[in-house]
RNA sequence: GCGGACGUGGUGGAACCGGUAGACACACGAGACUUAAAAUCUCGAGUUCGUAAGAGCGUGCGGGUUCGAGUCCCGCCGUCCGCACCA
């Protein structure tokens, strides 16, 4: 790697005691860096490795300051990694394939690659503007086919270890995309991109076998312990682990179906079966199915439940309802005791058998399900400190711990050891060939489905022939590339009625086929870039030693609306990769370290008539109380709103790329890091814009007032300092430790505090003598300047310059606290009279505890707080506090 | 309904492991410079009482543990987020 070669075309502004002009300089030192090529990552550097990851942005068109804030923060990062000496990868690319792109294609009459394309490079231009540390070499879209075609090879060796395969079942169907949705992709039953409500539909579909992984994916979630807890929460409670049984119950004979023996339900409350009044089936149940064929009734029921299971948000407000088969069964721990078999509307298909024994007394769906068709049943929980004489249950199901009643020989027993006890029993137990029960472990978490019906994704390389059934395309053929001249003027899939596109000869036998038209989900395109990042040119999906160098991703940061979808599917993704033979197979998570930083978020404005303004078309007046907001156009009052996500939808947009060209790129970085915590919302204003503006001038007077007074580096350092040189020099040192720490942790906020500290006791101390002073200041800005290196790069550079270096900035080691600068000799300690603080105290550190105790006691508000009265205790922290107890 | 996070001045927020609450910034007020404004610089400020010195009260509310609680424990209230017929 190139480091610090001088560089020809470095020197200050013209007139370096003019206001920086931060929009000129930038662009002057983001050439100075392209030039130096110096952000190109090594794959074989013996440095050890840092790999800094942003989540890579949708090419909408432009970038927003969601994407300002996210980039900065990773920046940050990576910049101060290289400063301490790693290898750091920081790639950048885009996330191409989707639906914009088509949507655009029908409004605007142009192609989906040729809209995708122009946005990338528009972006990549707001992107440089930024000054980010990125290694542009190893850029990639999605959507190119040197990608996805690596991505349809790893489809085909999942596919050929049974992790990919084909199935027909119910779908989340988006009426306004046209096309299907997984179950993390349907949120308050609607799409996550259209917002539409989800319907319902049967369609034959691909899927990725996740479900294999589950327990997994579920007991490493432990091992991210650089992730959030609340994303581990969410995906633990999404994979949704639960311990129970699968029991047979035996049919009564009389009525069942041919071929229905018994029926398979599943339970995670076997301690409760004594409690069991009626059995619950789906309408979508094999029993189901049959007994319909036979009563006309069930079969209108079950029609009727499906039919009003279009829309998803239906079917979670929608009522219980039965109806009764007429069907019984043999209570498995007594033989003897019938129980109705019902189909319910409330009972999945697609969750544990279908089929569960429903318990009223300690279920509230049970219960209302109970009490509305007049289905009676036995309490078997009694809640500790309930009266057992008085007991009983009338609206509401009791599902906390207890003791067992009114089931035999469980009674008295705690539901821990009645489930044990009935477990062991039921395994035991043969009904026919097979057990009674057995403990089966289920999850919530379903295959992912990924087929999509549209055109602008991955195409799926499979091949129908009516001979051969699924054939692969073989790998010599790939990519399977989509046709460039589909049509994107009616509503469906345009693979789909391509004239020639889906017509092939079967791989296999010759004979005429027809390819897959679905294309993958786009999740899948980013299950694996991080990957690509690493070897971006190699023949193969990944390269395995690339990928075991940098992998996994060291610090990853992006928006928490990723929690589940993008976040699960990549651990998947990864190990599934990986078993499929791409990569090491002992690297299984992706991410060491996640980060979830928070929404931009911006005032709202509306018109008199009611319309959402941008913040560009008002005009202030007045402060606090009395700001005033006018619509600039027609001269009218305007009301302003609530602070909200900035959205296209309210307006309350601010363009990156008026505020880089206003204020510059260093602004808008010091305004994102200042202030709130990442991972918190943060408001963007005007104000904190101006503050923001204000502190870079201020650290250019600064540094330049310095620069013209110590024009070089003091070769000699004094051998004393005065007081205020050496108060200088602690303050640099303490803000240099604290600032790595702050950086380190992505603290950015408390980092640009102390920056702001260090700041201001240099700018006092410009005004004062003391010896050594001219040398102790110096070093400060040094510090200093390296300290805002990767907060505000531009301006550090310029700093640096003016400071005399004619080396990059970018190229600098991050320079070492030292560790006696970072303790004081003498220090203030507080002093407390029964915990109330009275006074302070300021003394020699090295004081021992009895000189802290006598010298508080002697402090004169001490003794009057004490009021005579006699000292019971006196306790000594050291260098903390001193607490005189009465 | 279940699960989780959070609650600190006018505002954004700081406070390591229980040890001086309010760092730093924004907004505000006063002053300096200026013909004036902008810019910049200096000073002030949690709140109540007091001319002041100082004292009381203060981290959503109520309790508790402790020499000492923003921080730990118990119970409420509020806000936000996630999941929700998952048997």
């Amino acid at each position: 790697m190139l480091t610090n070669i001088p560089h020809h075309d470095i020197k200050t502004s013209p007139m370096a005691s003019e206001r920086y002009n931060a929009p000129a300089r930038e662009k002057h030192w983001q050439k100075a860096w392209e030039a130096g090529d110096i952000f190109r990552a090594e794959n074989d550097a013996q440095k050890p490795k840092c790999y800094v990851l942003e989540m890579f942005p949708y090419p909408s068109g432009r970038i927003h300051m969601g994407h300002v804030r996210n980039y900065a923060m990773g920046d940050v990062f990576a910049r101060y990694k290289r400063a301490k000496g790693f290898n750091v990868l920081h790639p950048m690319g885009w996330d191409a394939f989707g639906m914009p792109a088509e949507n655009a294609a029908i409004e605007r009459k142009t192609h989906p690659a040729k809209w995708t394309y122009a946005n990338i490079e528009t972006m990549k231009g707001q992107l440089k503007s930024m000054g980010l540390s990125l290694d542009w070499s190893r850029e990639i879209a999605t959507c190119s086919p040197e990608y996805y075609a690596h991505q349809q090879q790893i489809f085909l060796d999942l596919y050929a270890k049974g992790l990919a395969y084909r199935k027909s079942s119910k779908v989340n169907w988006d009426p306004v995309d046209n096309t299907v949705l997984a179950n993390e992709q349907v949120i308050d039953g609607k799409g996550w991109r259209s917002g539409a409500d989800v319907e319902t539909r049967e369609l034959t579909q691909w899927f990725f076998k996740i479900t294999q992984y589950s327990d997994e994916l579920l007991s490493a979630l432990s091992t991210l312990d650089k992730w959030p807890e609340k994303v581990r929460l969410m995906q633990a409670n999404w994979i949704g682990r639960s311990e129970g049984m699968q029991v047979r119950w035996k049919l009564e004979s009389k009525g069942a179906p041919k071929g229905f023996k018994d029926l398979e339900i599943y339970t995670t409350r076997p301690d409760t079966l004594y409690g069991a009044a009626f059995l619950a089936i789906s309408p979508d149940h094999p029993l189901a199915k049959a007994r319909a064929e036979k009563d006309k009734d069930l079969a209108a029921f079950c029609e009727e439940c499906r039919r009003l299971g279009t829309s998803v948000a239906d079917l979670e407000t929608a009522e219980k309802r039965g109806y009764d088969t007429g069907l019984r069964a043999h209570h498995p721990l007594d033989k003897e005791w019938m129980i109705p078999i019902w189909v319910a509307n409330f009972v999945l298909m697609d969750y544990g058998t279908g089929a569960i024994f429903g318990c009223p007394s300690g279920d509230q769906r049970d219960l209302d399900f109970a009490h509305k068709y007049d289905i009676t049943f036995q309490p078997v929980i009694l809640p500790a400190g309930a009266d057992p004489a008085t007991f009983a249950i009338k609206d509401k199901a009791v599902d906390g711990d207890g003791t067992m009643i009114n089931s035999y020989d469980l009674d008295g027993l705690t539901p821990k050891a009645a489930f044990e006890k009935v477990a062991t029993r039921l395994e035991t137990e043969m009904l026919g060939k097979e057990p009674v029960g057995e403990r089966r472990v289920n999850y919530r978490l379903r295959d992912w489905g990924i087929s999509r019906q549209r055109y602008w994704g991955c195409p799926i390389p499979v091949v129908h022939c009516k001979t051969c059934g699924v054939v692969p395309v073989p790998g010599k053929d790939l990519p399977v590339k989509l046709p460039e001249d589909a049509t994107f003027d009616k509503p469906g899939n345009p693979l789909d009625r391509h004239p020639t596109w889906k017509h092939v000869d079967c791989p296999s036998c010759g004979t005429k086929a027809v390819r897959e038209t679905d294309t993958m989900d786009t999740f899948v395109d980013s299950s694996w870039y991080y990957a690509r990042f690493t070897s971006p040119d190699a023949k193969t999906p990944i390269d395995a030693k690339a990928a075991a160098y940098w992998l996994p991703v060291d610090q990853y940061i992006g928006g928490i609306e990723h929690a589940i979808l993008h976040l699960l599917y990549s651990r998947f993704f990864y190990r599934a990769m990986s078993d499929a033979g791409h990569g090491s197979s002992n690297l299984r998570e992706p991410f060491g370290a996640l980060f979830t930083q928070g929404m931009v978020t911006h005032e709202t404005y509306k018109s008199s008539g009611g319309a959402w303004l941008l913040p560009t078309e008002i005009r202030f007046d007045g402060e606090g109380d009395t700001r005033r907001a006018t619509e600039i156009a027609t001269g009218k009052p305007a009301t302003i709103g609530s602070i909200e996500k900035m959205s296209k939808s309210k307006k309350n947009l601010v363009d990156p790329d008026d505020i880089i060209a206003h204020w510059g790129a260093d602004c808008a970085r010091w305004f994102m890091l200042s202030d709130s915590p990442p991972e918190r919302d943060v408001i963007w204003t005007e104000a904190g814009v101006q503050g923001a503006g204000r502190y870079i001038q201020r650290v250019w007077r600064l540094v330049d007032d310095i620069g013209g007074r110590v024009p070089g580096k003091i070769d000699t350092r004094p051998a004393q300092f005065g007081p205020d040189a050496l108060d200088l020099r602690r303050s640099a040192h303490k803000a240099l430790d604290a600032v790595g720490r702050n950086i380190e942790g992505l603290r950015f906020n408390v980092a640009v505090a102390q920056l702001y500290e260090l700041t201001n006791a240099l700018q006092a101390a410009t005004s004062k003598s003391s010896d050594g002073m001219d040398w102790a200041m110096r070093e400060a800005a040094e510090i200093l300047v390296q300290m805002i290196g990767p907060m505000m790069p531009h301006l550090a550079e310029e700093c640096w310059a003016r400071l005399g270096y004619n080396t990059l900035l970018a190229n600098a080691p991050w320079p070492a606290a030292d560790p006696a600068l970072l303790v004081d000799d003498e220090i203030v300690i507080a002093v407390q009279v029964n915990g109330k603080r009275r006074d302070e105290l300021k003394i020699a550190r090295a004081a021992s505890q009895s000189e802290v105790e006598a010298a508080a006691l002697r402090l004169e508000s001490v003794v009057r707080a004490l009021e005579g009265r006699p000292v019971r205790k006196v306790i000594v922290v050291p260098q903390r506090i001193v607490n005189v107890v009465v």
